[in-house]
DNA sequence: TATTTGCACTTGCAAAACGCAAGCAAATTT
DNA sequence: AAATTTGCTTGCGTTTTGCAAGTGCAAATA
C-alpha cells in the first residue's frame, strides 16, 4: 500500500498517487456528488470491482485525497469526502473533461456543464470549489 | 491494444487511453524535448522497462496521440512526436505539475518552469502550442 | 425476539499486466 | 569484416486485476 515514487518528478509522482484506470472516477464521483457511500461508488457505469474499489479508498485516504465520515443517520454507512488536497484536482478533472470534448462525444448533461466551464473557467472552478468544501 | 470503453464518461475514456503510470510521462518527454527516439525515452529518471514501451508507444500511436517518422540521419533511428492531439494534453499536464507544485516539493528547473505559467497560464500554453506544432 | 435484508468490506482464484533479463535483426561505426 | 548501436521482441516469474462468493455488523421486518 505505501507509495514508492519513481522519480522527483511532478508529473511522476502524481500518477504514483493517481495514475490508475480507477481513482480519478473515484475523485469524478465525489465532485459530482459531494459525498458517497461504498454502495455509490459501485453503481457508476464503470462497474468498479469491489476489491479494487476498497483499495483504492484506502490508497487515497492514506494519501490524503479523500477521508472517510460516519454517515449521519445510519451506522451501518460510511461516508467518503474529497479533501482540500482532494478537491484540488478540479482543475486537473475539468482540462481532461475539455479534452475529451473535442475529441469524443460527450452525454448531454456533461455538454452543458462544459458550456459553464468555456463561458468563464476561473469562476467554475471557484464556484465549485467553494461548493465541495461548504 | 484494442480499447474498451467502460463508459460515455469523459474522464473515464480518456483513462482508458492514457489513464496508465506511463502514457503520460511518454507524453511529458514529448513536451520537454518535442521529439525523442525510443532510446531517449528508457534515459528517463523512471527507467520505463522495454516491453512496457514498446507497447506504450504502440497504444499511443493506434489513439492519434503521437506518430512516428523517419529520423533526418539515421535510418535505424525512428522520431517519436506528438500530434495536435497529443499536444492538446498541455493544458492537463500544466494543471498537474500546479496540483503537484502545492503537495510536493519540484525539483527547480521545473519550479522555474511553473513561476512562467503562474504570470500568465493562457499565454504559456499558446506560446508552447506553437512551439510543439512549428 | 427472531429473521431477514442492506451495507461495507474480505477472500479465493483465474486472467491479465508488469518488470527484468536476454535475444535479435537491421543500420551504423570502427 | 567485426563490433556497436538502435528499436524492438520473447520468456518467464511476480504483481495487479477482475469476477464471484463469503463475512460481519447494523438496521429493518416479522
Amino acid at each position: 500500500m505505501d507509495i514508492k515514487k519513481r522519480s522527483d518528478c511532478p508529473i511522476s509522482s502524481s500518477l504514483d498517487i493517481w495514475g490508475d484506470k480507477w481513482s480519478l472516477l473515484i475523485v469524478r464521483d465525489l465532485m459530482f456528488s459531494k459525498q458517497c457511500t461504498y454502495g455509490d461508488f459501485l453503481k457508476s457505469d464503470e462497474k468498479i470491482a469491489t476489491n479494487i474499489l476498497a483499495a483504492r479508498l484506502q490508497m487515497l485516504e492514506a494519501n490524503g485525497i479523500i477521508t472517510k465520515q460516519d454517515h449521519p443517520e445510519s451506522k451501518a454507512k460510511v461516508l467518503y469526502k474529497l479533501t482540500p488536497k482532494g478537491i484540488d484536482l478540479l482543475p486537473i478533472m475539468i482540462e481532461i473533461n475539455l479534452w475529451a470534448d473535442k475529441y469524443f462525444t460527450l452525454p448531454t448533461d456533461r455538454k452543458e456543464m462544459l458550456e459553464e466551464v468555456k463561458k468563464d473557467k476561473d469562476a467554475f472552478i471557484r464556484e465549485k470549489i467553494t461548493e465541495l468544501l461548504g
